[in-house]
DNA sequence: CTCACTGCAAAGGTTTTGCAGTGGG
DNA sequence: CCCACTGCAAAACCTTTGCAGTGAG
């Protein structure tokens, strides 16, 4: 998988003009092998293994640069602490109402419905941008 | 209107075995009166008006009082602040991109679809719950 | 070389907690 | 009357900010 490979890392950062840095490797690289939307602490950790004496407060600096270059998203949840995902096209998410368990849901299908059925009946004073469903339930084990 | 009439929050708090006080009402009524999703602080200022003194830890413990009783829901925005709103038959939300702004969106049509759709098509290895859309774009002026 | 980035520590803003005092049932 | 609730203040928690030093381009 190429995103195994920091040459798909330094290639995202460089397309959006940012400086190649260890840290932004790093902290890139986390949030697609941890993949389950991390939190800044579990990303933090996670590279202290690998990469001694990064500073929290860096962590943070980095996300917030990730973020605004779309090359990751902010997912909020019920919780009061944010979480990271790798910036990939339109899904939705599923909650698990027991822990905090986060999955992607991909459903082309759903989407078709979606769009369809807002471009038909649209909103009152709204123009819809972005749609996600939140679905809260709980997984089987 | 019966939520105007403050038997209507007493009747609610003491169907769940809550003591009913000054506060708790005030801060019920509140979350109706203001009717917009209003932050702890919002209701905090908007009853400083009415009732002299009381406490911004207390506007906090009696909204977890009243969302861990189902009187009341916690509404997670992109900011890092907590909303509350009424607990109240389902629906979504429309979300601002540019303001603050959240707007209840109810459609019972919508919600037909999706219910049929998860339940013909399911998701595997998951009981879907509660499915709510977070619908963000822009407001007309 | 230079300016953006990092590390560190301190500050910021929201929410929670502890505890003595009060009042609802 | 008693225990749950309130007020107040301090603390906890996540996140942001300031600044001197470092390193990527």
């Amino acid at each position: 998988l190429y995103f195994m490979n920091t040459r798909f890392y330094q290639g995202r950062l460089k397309q959006k003009g940012l400086k190649v840095t260890p840290q932004r490797l790093a902290i890139f690289s986390a949030i697609y092998e941890l993949n389950n939307h991390p939190t800044a602490e579990q990303i933090f950790h996670y590279i202290r293994k690998t990469h001694g004496n990064i500073a929290l407060g860096t962590v943070y600096k980095v996300l917030e640069t990730l973020a605004d270059n779309a090359l990751i998203k902010k997912v909020r949840t019920d919780s009061d602490i944010n979480r990271y995902e790798p910036f990939q096209e339109a899904h939705h998410h599923l909650f698990d109402t027991q822990s905090d368990r986060i999955e992607d849901y991909y459903d082309k299908e759903l989407d078709a419905i979606l769009t369809d059925y807002f471009r038909a009946k649209g909103i009152k004073d709204f123009d819809v941008g972005e749609i996600r469903l939140h679905i809260s339930g709980s997984f089987k084990r």
